[in-house]
This record gives C-alpha cells, sequence and structure tokens, in this order.
DNA sequence: CGCCTTATTGCGACTGAGTCTCGATACTGA
DNA sequence: TCAGTATCGAGACTCAGTCGCAATAAGGCG
C-alpha cells in the first residue's frame, strides 16, 4: 500500500505535474486504510480546507487508476471504490466489516483462466477479481461478541 | 440462457405478480443475445411503445437479479449491464467485441479461494470474477481481417 | 363470474455521481 | 525570470437510478 510520497512520485515519473491539488490528494490517500471512495476525498478536502474541487479529485483518480497506483472497486453494494495498491498484477481480499483491503497476487488465477478458455473457446484478454470476507481481526471480535 | 417463459415463470414461482410489463421484459430479455443495460431495455420499451416506465424495468431488474435470473455485471468500461443466466454459483465471459456472453461453472475457483483464505487469513465470504475477452466467431473473424 | 384487497404500475420530480467548460492559476524547462 | 501550457476550481450539466403517489389490474375468494 503505497504512502503519499510514493503517490507523488507516481505523478511525476509519469511526467504529470507535481501539483499542491495533487500532492494533498496523495496524502488523504495515504492516510486511508483500506478503500475509500471518491466522495470521501472530496469531503475531506472541504472539510480540512484544502480547496481541491470534485473535478480535480475525479480527474486524479482517473489518473491514479491509469497509472495502477490505484485500483477501482465495485463493492457488493454496488458502489464505486478505490484502494491504493502496488501497479503488479494482483486481487484485492476486501474486508466487509471494517473496510481494510489486502493484496493476495495471483493465487492460482492462471490456471482457472486457461480452464475457462479451454471449455468457452473465448481468449480471455482481462478479467476482474473482487473478494469479500472478514479480516482475521474482525473475525476475532464477531467471535468474542457471539 | 433462459427464454422469456422461464422468466415469467421464476417471477410466479417466487411468488410475484405475473404482470403485462413483467410479460414484456422477460420477452425483450429473452431476445437479447448477450448483457443488455437498463436502459436499453427503456429505450426498446420505448421504441416498440410497450409502456413499460423507467421505474419499472429497474424495479423488475432488481426483483430478477435477487431470484437470480439475471446477473448483474460491470463492464471494463465502467457501464452496470446485466446478463440473463441460470441461477446456480458460476461465472461469465463475456464477449468485449460482439456483447456476448458464455456461462463458465466453477473453473477451479474454489481452489484460489482457499489459498487466498490461507495466504491472507480473511474469511471469504463472497467474490466476484468477471472474465472479458473475444469469443471463438469474433476470434475468427478478426484473423480473417488481418 | 365478479368483487375486493393490495401488489404493481407510470409518471414525474428528485438525487447523487461523475463530466464538461472555461477563464484563472501555477508548474517547469529554458 | 519568463513563457507556454498543464492543471485548477467553480458551477452548470448529464445521466443512471430512486422515490412518492394516485391510478390500475392481478388473482384469491366467495
Amino acid at each position: 500500500m503505497p504512502d503519499a510520497d510514493t503517490i507523488v512520485a507516481a505523478f511525476d515519473d509519469a511526467g504529470y505535474r507535481v501539483t499542491e491539488p495533487r500532492r494533498s490528494l496523495a496524502r488523504l490517500i495515504g492516510e486511508r486504510g483500506g478503500h475509500f471512495t471518491a466522495e470521501e476525498l472530496v469531503a475531506a478536502s472541504r472539510s480540512q480546507r484544502l480547496g481541491v474541487g470534485r473535478a480535480t479529485v475525479f480527474r486524479s483518480l482517473d489518473i491514479l487508476a491509469e497509472l495502477g497506483v490505484v485500483e477501482r472497486l465495485d463493492l457488493p453494494s454496488g458502489q464505486h471504490a478505490f484502494v491504493a495498491c502496488d501497479p503488479a498484477h494482483h486481487h484485492h481480499v476486501v474486508c466487509s466489516q471494517c473496510g481494510r483491503s489486502t493484496d493476495v497476487g495471483d493465487s492460482g488465477m492462471v490456471r482457472v483462466l486457461e480452464e475457462v478458455a479451454r471449455r468457452s473457446g473465448y481468449r480471455i484478454e482481462s478479467h476482474r477479481l473482487e473478494l469479500f470476507g472478514l479480516c482475521a481481526s474482525c473475525q476475532a471480535s464477531r467471535t468474542r461478541k457471539e
């Protein structure tokens, strides 16, 4: 999970200008543990008087998603969200209780893709895998309560 | 891929009333080969003067998704779509060219889920897998062109 | 068969996410 | 430092999806 500096560096490395609003957003994203929505960033920017406008939040998230620093996520609720992550191919498990997320690498998806291609005759070009469940600490606290 | 009658029967079996608008929608969905959007159904209903309102389309799709007759899909473009399908656990490959979709069963996902659970410590509760690629016939026609 | 209850409908107003435009601002390379 | 241009914020706009409500019509029951 990249910190603010890594995110700023990603802008820079890709030839985008390093501006104050982008720095602010990088910090906000870095602060967040798990997934977050565009709207949350807009709200945070407003409540902390950072002066980052709605459009800028969306534009920056677009860029970061393009760069692979952030990944788009569709929650089971249908909401759109994002997670900060390293730009390698991998998947996320999102905790349905606390929202924290963890990368899980490939975990044998390659074999699944081969199997699917064989069965269906399709040439698989891309896929999206999203996993939802309870993280270790939420499991523990839930067990305690019950 | 269920036909119009199957869809109508699903409403009936679940205790929902079988109404004219629902019959119309069932037919429209049955006619569609691949995935479709709510908006497409709204447009089709208007152009064919079926008199099915926007809200009814959305309400019916909600119900059908609940019943598992139809599945929600997030296209790589970010658009929301649906596919008609049988209510068993499985996944879809969607052709990124013609939009047709095929069911592919489980294909070894169970093993991936176990692997992810082991690595991350999460208790996996649900997952979403969407596959995009070229179906056999689109591969063929693309090869011909090149 | 026809009535009555109530699920369902269409309409249209509404919401909320995301986009677009545009004049102002501020990076960055020279 | 300066110029050129990427980027910005504001706010109007679009578009998907939702909601409330009065009118309608399934379909169970007598």
